[in-house]
DNA sequence: TAACCTTATGTTAACGTTAACATTGTTGTC
DNA sequence: GACAACAATGTTAACGTTAACATAAGGTTA
């Protein structure tokens, strides 16, 4: 009897007495990375398939790491924006020798317990928001000089004197361009809904937006900012405090997809057609902005290639990738809502 | 010089050299597994502070294999569900002592492959749509004895004389009482849109919806029967395609949300109002749902509370999973389109 | 044909941890 | 005050693999 009534894998070990050989050279065979002859070559496969053999992943990473492990720390979840992610990481573990990792954190992120994980537990990982905006995590993986990327942050990347290692778009600039193509079709009471105060985008966005207004000599009136959350609700919200103005903009910039949807339900609430009567724009390109009717005008950012990005320079090699910031390319895409 | 110009991790030997006690006693401290007197503990845990140790949980898992590793085997990807799985499965993992993989098949599924990583790799896995309708692979599961937890599936379970594990809704009467609220609702011309025949729940839920009509007398057309891919286009596509018939129906139930947003964006080409000329209904309940206008009446699924339940199923203990299949309840979840 | 190089394979030790057993010291019992 | 019982700690070996070095067999060269 078995000390497991498991089904128990054959080790090397097996492979090799069955082979009649030593382990070495089955490692060999396996790893066709050094010269074996022919006949031995062809004992040690029979034996391979004969047992089903197949290597310990675990083992090979205690020796030598040659499996990359790459985690991804999620922080608060919203569902959509996570399966973006996953959605570019996972296109970028096919065919590479690695295993992607996943873990949570949920409100404070417990830095203690993530440092410890860093050398012993993974070879990189992939931070995308809400997390990449605590700088205190962004300190952490600078003194540990752990390979890191974070993602869609907008946190100026030499502060505190370090140097990160940031995948982005520019968000400054890509709400500088929207807010230019309310005012091209003539929009001049633009308002603008701000998202969650906690990630630096937000500011950036505003400032775009804000910069646009100015460069075109249009006033910017203290009741036409809102400010959200990033939520459905939030948009839904603010977008009805908008809108019940006694003089109520005619376009409205809401700072992410999610928001600009609650400002088209809470227009269409209020008999508000659009986009003859409202313009609405949001920001992300997520997925119901295209499902969404009328079909949402929005700033492409290319989620799941940041993070398809951010895998292949952490496969790179074991040196932690080239600092600095990578700039993706942003898009306005036009739909109905404008 | 060290070798590696890398920080480099201490060991629990580096501990027990500096508390000046045997790893053993180091490892019980770790553990809180065993009696350890208080100075000790004390003097150990200073080390592991002052040295900055954290256990190395690959060597763990070589030796007893205490971090269970799950994995998640997606295959084809659809953002929006992809997000939904993770969204469950990554609130298992708090306070788990365990890893969560993700891995992606691309295409046929590689069984070769994915078996090898079983026992090598994980301590069980959890198989979402479209894979867990493979047969190939539930079969594969089968014989090997590996633990998994299929979600969403509808193949019978006891098909090919194998029991499997299964989380899952049903499918069949989830569709039947759907479609009484629409017959409830006045219905008589019901047009049903049906799913990809690769996942066996777009049978389930046809089925579900034939019995009802039968049982309520109500006849079936031909051509009120449409079939499409589970996405937003070919709902759109289809959705155009019914209510351009010369008697359209005046209800349609769309096999799942995403072509049920689509066939909304249809009827409003079409000029059709919701619900006074047609009512609408999905299945699934995913976030566009909700946030779609007008609302969209569907029947909830627990993607989430599937992906969870399949973790703690798994984390369970080490032994299989209790075979058989675990219903969870459904929902109709009645909004603006009926 | 001795000295040397190749090529194919084997041996040893190490990666960092824990299970199982071994040892020491301490307390209590009659 | 001898001996059992127990508490605290230590020793050894093992998990499955590979890097680094060692060896044996055959082939060249002068």
């Amino acid at each position: 009897m078995n000390k497991k009534n498991k089904l128990v894998r054959p080790t090397i070990v097996d492979v090799a007495n069955y082979a009649g050989v030593s382990t070495m050279t089955v490692s060999r065979v396996i790893r066709k990375q050094a010269k074996v002859s022919d006949a031995t070559r062809k004992k040690v496969n029979h034996a391979i398939v004969e047992l089903g053999y197949s290597p310990n992943l675990i083992a090979r990473a205690l020796v030598g790491a040659k499996v990359k492990r790459i985690c991804i720390l999620f922080g608060s979840l919203s569902s959509p924006f996570l399966g973006e992610v996953m959605f570019g990481a996972l296109k970028a573990t096919n065919a590479h020798d690695m295993n992607l990792l996943v873990e949570n954190v949920e409100g404070e992120p417990d830095l203690v317990h993530i440092a410890e994980q860093f050398h012993s537990q993974w070879d990189g990982i992939v931070i995308p928001p809400p997390m990449s905006d605590v700088p205190a995590l962004r300190k952490l993986v600078k003194t540990m000089n752990f390979p890191a990327v974070f993602l869609s942050s907008a946190i100026e990347p030499s502060k505190d004197g370090f140097l990160f290692n940031d995948i982005r778009i520019d968000d400054y600039k890509s709400a500088f361009e929207m807010t230019q193509l309310l005012i091209k079709k003539g929009h001049k009471r633009i308002a603008f809904l701000k998202g969650d105060d906690a990630l630096a985008v937000s500011e950036k966005r505003l400032q775009g937006y804000a910069d646009a207004m100015l460069e075109a000599k249009l006033p910017i009136f203290d009741e036409y900012i809102e400010f959200g959350d990033f939520t459905f609700g939030s948009g839904e919200e603010k977008g009805l405090t908008l809108l019940s103005l006694s003089r109520p903009p005619t376009a409205i910039f809401a700072s992410n997809d999610d928001m600009a949807a609650g400002v088209i339900t809470a227009a269409k609430h209020k008999g508000i057609t659009i986009p003859s009567q409202l313009a609405v724009v949001g920001f992300d390109d997520s997925a119901i902005a295209s499902i969404i009717s009328p079909a949402l005008t929005t700033v492409r950012q290319p989620v799941a290639e940041m993070a398809q990005q951010a895998i292949y320079q952490l496969l790179g090699d074991n040196k932690p990738p080239e600092v600095g910031v990578q700039w993706l390319d942003h898009a306005i895409v036009e739909r109905e809502t404008t």
